[in-house]
DNA sequence: TCCTTTTCTGTCTTTCTTTGACCTATGTGT
DNA sequence: ACACATAGGTCAAAGAAAGACAGAAAAGGA
């Protein structure tokens, strides 16, 4: 197992259900880990930005630290930001990803729809010969028509 | 023996009746065979492919790995005659739609997957300003993509 | 034999991870 | 205020895989 997943599911573990947030210090961790410090850094960057449901914050100096707090939206808040302010006009194939991962994580939609989702924005599916821009727009398009056949179905 | 049969015996050893799913290390399994590692790639080329009931993913970088999927038996049938000979490399939006309808309706897929399926390759998610033989191109791959997605579907 | 198909190797590319060197901010004691 | 210690931040380079693809080598077939 990799140790930015190791580092993952161990800052993942420290935040129970109860407890969506989460302060770590940058310099112990790394210690506990054996890694360098900005590996932690590396960690927070690839796993809990924004699209995946984190936002962090620090304090640097003496008695410094990093707070990883957990957002949680309901369904509906999540799939109408995702909709009107996270799909803007275009979406790389990676954030596509993520969010479709997010989505069901945070129990929005099922595995099954979310996998079925990432696999019609992934990087396969667009392997066809034409400009990134144009690929972001149609991926933006084709993931805002999956995500309202799901909230249609869901208004049923 | 050819080195391809004895890596592919290999593979399909490691994957028995109940785990169908294999994982492996494709530098650690071509040291293994002592060969070059893309003789894996060629293996799984030719001997793993949808059409052989098998759907493949990977990872690079470090900690990287490929993983191999055994498709259920029960789907296997459909998908190479949908992917070779119903979608192909090109379909326009009426035969995808027809498509999704006819996969719903003789139950292949259930009524969700076919109206996300619907939804991913509808007109307006294509709407974007490009030639419609692109268009057709992308849908087939888009469509190809969703039904290896759900033909990989196992036990959950 | 000669041609075609299949198998195999090598090289270059892309992606993800890990480390390290240097930078900036904050707290503390004088 | 100033200096120093204690954090965390940034970024680039190195490392660790896998992918793509062209071309060599081997195997089959006519």
């Amino acid at each position: 197992m990799r140790l930015s997943d190791t580092i993952e599911a161990f800052i993942k573990e420290m935040m129970g259900e109860e407890q969506q947030e989460v302060e770590i210090k940058r310099n112990e961790l790394a210690e506990f880990f054996n890694c360098a410090p900005s590996q932690i850094n590396y960690v927070l960057a690839t796993r809990f930005t924004p699209d995946h449901g984190y936002v962090t914050s620090s304090q640097r100096g003496g008695g410094g630290y990093i707070r990883i707090v957990q957002v949680r939206r309901s369904a509906q808040d999540h799939l109408s930001y995702l909709l009107n302010e996270r799909i803007g006009n275009g979406i790389d194939a990676q954030s596509a990803q993520i969010l479709c991962r997010q989505l069901a994580e945070s129990g929005v939609v099922s595995l099954a729809d979310a996998q079925l989702m990432a696999a019609a924005v992934s990087p396969g599916a667009f392997s066809v010969p034409m400009p990134e821009q144009v690929k972001n727009a149609l991926r933006a398009k084709i993931l805002r028509a999956m995500l309202l056949s799901i909230a249609q179905r869901r208004g049923e």
